[in-house]
DNA sequence: AATCACCTATCTAGTGATAGATAGGCTTGA
DNA sequence: TCAAGCCTATCTATCACTAGATAGGTGATT
C-alpha cells in the first residue's frame, strides 16, 4: 500500500526526468499528480538528490532486467536480440514524448549532483555491454567498438528524431546499423 | 561599447545553455558574471524566452558561418570538409564541459517555449545539409541518409563521451564513419 | 552656444510565484 | 500504544519580471 506511493513517486519522477529533465521537474508537480502534498514526498525522499539517485538506481535495474529478458529469449540469436533493443528505441521514438533517462541525464550531467553523475557510467556500461555481447556471439572482431558505435547511433537517432519532430529520422539512422 | 553588453549576454547565455541547459541558467547568474544587475538584462531582453530565441538565432548564424568557411576552404575536397567538422566536435569533446547548443536544446525540447522549439529544426537542417553536400560531392548514392547517420553519430558520440567522461569514446564512435 | 527633449543603460527596490526543505501534529492499522 | 504515512503550516532562497529613478549622451531648436 504505502510502498506503492514510494514506487509511484519514483515512477513519476523517472517519467518527468526522461521527458523534461532533472532540473525541470519539481516535488510539487509529482505530489499533485499523486494527490498528496510535496511535504509527503520528503517523507519518502529527504532531498531531491536522494530521489534522483533512487530513480537512477531504479532505471539501472530496469535496464538490467530488460537486457536479461532479451538475452534469455534469444540466447543463440544475437541478431534478434539487437533487433529487440532497437525496437524498444523505435517504440520510444514513435509513441512517447520522452528521451531515455540515460540520454537526458547525460545531457544535463554538468548540472547534476555528483551522486547522480556517478550513476551515469553504469547506464553506458549496461547498454554497451549488452550490445557488445551480441556482437561477440556474432563473431565480430571488435565487438566493443562496434557496440559503442551502435549505441551512439541509437542515442543520436533518438535525439535527432525528437529535435526535428521526425520519427523517420530514427529509422534512416538505424538503417546504417545493417552493416552489423 | 554598449552593444557589447548585449552581445556578451548572448555569449554567456549560449555557454550556459550548452553547458547546463536552458532551464538551469538564470538571469542573475549572467548578470553577476557581467558585473551588472539582473534587471539590466531585462532591458536588453524583456523575457527569458526572448533571450533564448536570440541565442538560438545567434547559434544558427555561427553554424552557417562555420560551414561556409569550411566549404570555401575545401570547395573540391569534401572529405577534408567533413574532417573539419569532426575536428570541431573532437575539440569540444576534449577541451570543454559543453554539449552543443543543438544537442542540449534538443534534449530539453519538451521544456522549451515554442519559439525556441521552432528554431531547433534549422540547426538540424544546417548540420545535415552541410554533410549531405559533401557526400553529394563524393558521389554517394544516398547522401541525405548518410548525412543523417553521420550526424547522429556525432551527436551520440559527443553525448556518450560526456556521460562516461571518456573522450576516447568519441574517437571510437567516429571511427565507424570511415565507411564514408 | 545654449537649452530642451529624448534616448541609453544602468540602478534600487520590489512583486508574486515557486523551488526545496522542515517542524510538528493528526490518523490509522497492527 | 506506537509507528508509518501523510498532513498543515511555514521557512528560506531563488526565480523571472516590473516600476520608477538617475546619470550621461545625442540631437535638434532656438
Amino acid at each position: 500500500m504505502t510502498k506503492d506511493t514510494r514506487e509511484k513517486i519514483i515512477e513519476l519522477a523517472q517519467e518527468a526526468i526522461a521527458t523534461r529533465g532533472y532540473s525541470a521537474f519539481s516535488f510539487r508537480e509529482l505530489a499533485t499528480a499523486l494527490g498528496i502534498k510535496s511535504a509527503s514526498i520528503h517523507y519518502h525522499f529527504p532531498t531531491k538528490t536522494h530521489l534522483g539517485v533512487e530513480v537512477a538506481r531504479n532505471y539501472r535495474g530496469q535496464l538490467k532486467h530488460a537486457f536479461d529478458n532479451i538475452e534469455n529469449g534469444y540466447p543463440d540469436d544475437p541478431k534478434k536480440a539487437l533487433e529487440s533493443l532497437i525496437a524498444v528505441y523505435r517504440y520510444e521514438v514513435r509513441s512517447s514524448q520522452r528521451m531515455t533517462v540515460c540520454t537526458m541525464l547525460g545531457a544535463e550531467i554538468k548540472n547534476l549532483p555528483v551522486e547522480i553523475q556517478t550513476e551515469m557510467k553504469s547506464f553506458y556500461d549496461l547498454n554497451i555491454g549488452f550490445i557488445e555481447r551480441q556482437f561477440q556471439k556474432m563473431g565480430y572482431e571488435n565487438p566493443r567498438e562496434k557496440a559503442c558505435q551502435l549505441f551512439a547511433l541509437l542515442q543520436g537517432g533518438l535525439m535527432g528524431s525528437k529535435g526535428q519532430n521526425d520519427p523517420a529520422y530514427f529509422d534512416v539512422v538505424v538503417k546504417s546499423a545493417q552493416l552489423l
